[in-house]
DNA sequence: TTGGACGAAATTTTT
DNA sequence: TTTCGTCCAA
């Protein structure tokens, strides 16, 4: 799916090998056959061939004897897991001269680091003094303890408001995925919560008994407790003898944590690889560091071998010329221009466009274009900063009834109706979970914050939850209901396994309820039966509620089911989400200052360098045609200090009037709207305008 | 104690 | 748009 390689054909398919140039072999080759395997740093452009040479390292590595089930691969996300294996698997074939309806092999420590961690945490918790009955919180979990423990501290009853609940996790998970010390995280990246910093120190030491107290581990703990259980030197040789090799796909992404857990694993590197760009960091706000690339090859015992692929084999010479040209002018990075023999006389596109509005209709313009010209929905996408940026791109298509999916966005797992039933198997798998408690106990009329405490205290004290909640003297308001309840509550916690029978339980208790609190039930009945459909494909209730919160279904079409599979659409990411991705077109939008880089991020030149590589990570994206767009004005909503506005747009910083000359400027029109249906701007913009006028002369 | 309604304030990107 | 705190009636 992604980095597809064009390679001219192996020679008479007898060396699966052949197509490799000569430093992916490199990479490939590195120590085969050695008694040790040093460690090896690969430095791959963007569009380099990076996860083939992954796929056929892994292969090598199999063919020449290692255990398929010794293999560790951390990747960014289960997908790219899983297109490795995929690859791999199909070179391995051809090596191992395997008839193509031989089983696939299988890397079953393949995954994400939060995913290998949950599962590694969940073999050794006896060990590292952890109830192996652990659930994990996803984000809105996380913040909604936070927010709890917030209150019970007496944060709210402050002069001044304190910080939200989601700006809390963001410190807190800043503060262990980086290992810096808080004062200088709020200095550096939350400079207006300086002032709370004796107060968040509190709230973070009261935040990790409670997690500790219920059983749950967030997705820092997943990295956290993993470092710490390897930094014993005793624990971290028996984990790290568990695996032979190590290969890591985007290591520019990881954090110091990361890097820790490596380094605990594999003290002298051996058989650690490591695969990455620095061009392409774009984490830092996750505690991502590209010293982490810079520091590998000193990091271990054993010095590491580094090579670099600068072939490109995605984008034409137009596409990168610009692209270099922008990544040039960074202030830090491993020097490495990108090459390809791909040429191709069309210019990268600057779009000059009135406002956001045209900007929409004028992407739907050219998308619509190159579908005409041959060019499939799905070999187009739509790439921008924010999730909120594509809104009336999104209203564009659907009234031209354009499909789409969009990345990135507003998420599955968010909907409060599928959060109640994740909830309620939750407070089932660990009955010490409060925060699924309280959230489940509050759907029972009559039964409200109070009446859910009690009973979760109630139910601390006791060694036997569910005989806690049949003891319970519940208000005679929740009646009926709340018989319902225990009924449901001892079917899901006596012994024996039933998944996914378990899901239709709750199903059938919760149904009523969402009929009850919401006028579209009817909606949400579907994305409940939806997910109950996904729960068929998972072994027990616990890999389910594991793997659904590290890996949910990341874009709107996983929703739809299968069947949109076999249709053509248009792809909408945020330029994050599109990280390995690739497209024949790519659109960019807002290109503009305060987009790109966005307002939020101009404090410091880290993180303005950030945004310049994530600029470039979008314009890399592309294989033929990039359109780079740029409205002049643009609306800004939510914003602390004066609300909604217009605000005009410079072209972003990033394209400098030097690099111009790597670009074909277009300039729009609202060609295609009449005089009469143009509204005239609201009073606030005109004022703008004025002032603009006046301040050219002050 | 629950379950509303009301008003003020809010920082992008994701495992 | 969503979140958070406060106030009030049942």
């Amino acid at each position: 799916m992604s980095e597809v390689l064009d390679l001219p054909a192996a020679p008479a398919a007898t060396d699966p090998f052949a197509g490799l140039n000569e430093n992916q072999r490199a990479a490939v080759e590195h120590d085969i056959g050695a008694a040790v395997s040093r460690p090896l740093l690969v430095i791959a452009g963007a569009g380099s061939g990076k996860t083939n040479t992954l796929a056929h390292r892994v292969a090598r590595l199999i063919a020449s004897g290692a255990d398929p089930q010794r293999l560790l691969l951390l990747t960014f996300s289960r997908r790219a897991a899983q297109e490795m294996t995929h690859r791999a698997g199909s070179v391995l074939q051809k090596v191992m001269k395997l008839s193509p309806s031989a089983a696939p092999t299988s890397l079953p420590w393949a995954g994400t680091f939060h995913a290998i961690g949950a599962r590694l945490l969940r073999e050794y918790a006896g060990r590292i003094g952890l109830d192996e009955s652990f659930t994990i919180h996803d984000r809105a979990d996380s913040e909604d303890l936070m927010g709890l423990v917030r209150h019970e501290i007496g944060l709210t009853q402050t002069q001044k408001r304190f910080p939200l609940k989601g700006t809390c996790l963001s410190i807190y998970s800043r503060v262990v995925n980086s290992r810096e010390p808080l004062e200088d995280v709020l200095k550096s990246s939350f400079p207006w919560c300086c002032e709370w910093e004796e107060q968040l120190k509190k709230l973070f030491g009261a935040y990790v008994d409670a997690k500790q107290e219920q059983n749950v581990l967030d997705y820092d703990d997943l990295l956290l407790f993993w470092a710490e259980m390897v930094a014993d030197e005793e624990l971290g040789r028996e984990v790290g003898g568990l695996f032979d090799h190590i290969l890591v796909d985007e290591y520019q992404d990881t954090n110091r944590l990361q890097a820790a857990i490596l380094r605990g694993m594999k003290p002298n590197g051996d058989g650690v690889m490591v695969v990455g760009d620095d061009a392409q960091s774009i984490y830092s706000f996750r505690g991502a560091t590209v010293r982490n690339i810079l520091d590998f090859p000193k990091e271990f015992g054993l010095p590491a071998q580094v090579v670099t692929l600068d072939r490109n084999y995605r984008s034409t010479q137009p596409i990168l010329d610009a692209s270099n040209a922008v990544i040039e002018a960074a202030l830090e990075r491993h020097a490495k221009t990108l090459w390809t023999d791909k040429i191709s006389t069309t210019k990268p596109q600057l779009a000059l466009i009135p406002d956001e509005a045209e900007q929409a209709r004028w992407v739907c313009n050219r998308v619509l274009e190159h579908r005409e010209a041959g060019v499939a929905l799905i070999d187009q996408a739509v790439l921008f900063r924010a999730a909120s940026h594509s809104a009336a791109l999104e209203l564009e298509l659907m009234r031209r009834n354009i499909p789409f999916v969009k990345f990135g966005g507003l998420k599955f797992l968010e909907a409060a109706h599928i959060k109640d039933v994740l909830a309620v198997l939750r407070f089932a798998q660990n009955p010490s979970g409060r925060m699924a408690g309280f959230r489940v106990l509050q759907l029972i009329p009559g039964i409200g914050p109070a009446t859910a405490t009690r009973l979760l205290d109630a139910m601390g004290t006791s060694s036997a939850p569910v005989e806690a909640v049949e003891a319970f003297d519940a208000p005679a308001k929740a009646g009926g209901e709340w018989q319902a309840f225990v009924d449901l509550y001892r079917s899901l916690r006596a012994p024996g396994l039933r998944w996914p029978a378990d899901i239709d339980l709750v199903r059938a208790w919760y149904l009523p309820h969402l009929e009850r609190m919401y006028d579209d039930a009817t909606v949400r009945v579907a994305d409940v039966e939806q997910l109950s459909q996904l729960a068929g494909g998972y072994g027990s209730r616990e890999t389910f509620l594991a793997e659904i919160t590290l890996d949910p279904p990341e874009a709107t079409s996983d929703r739809a089911g299968p069947p949109l599979l076999d249709e053509d659409y248009l792809i909408l990411s945020t330029i994050h989400s599109s990280k390995g991705q690739e497209w024949k077109s790519v659109h960019v939008l807002n290109a503009v200052d305060g987009c790109i880089p966005s307002d939020m991020a101009t404090g410091n030149q880290a993180d303005i360098e950030e945004e310049r590589r994530l600029l470039y990570v979008a314009m890399t994206r592309a294989k033929e045609h990039l359109h780079i767009v740029v409205p002049n004005k643009f609306f800004i909503k939510q914003q602390a200090q004066m609300g909604d506005r217009h605000v005009y747009a410079q072209r972003t910083r990033f394209i400098t009037p030097a690099m111009l000359k790597h670009f074909e400027e277009t300039v729009w029109f609202n060609a295609d709207t009449p005089k009469d249906k143009q509204k005239p701007m609201p009073e606030s913009v005109r004022m703008l305008v004025r002032d603009r006028a006046r301040s050219a002369w002050k």
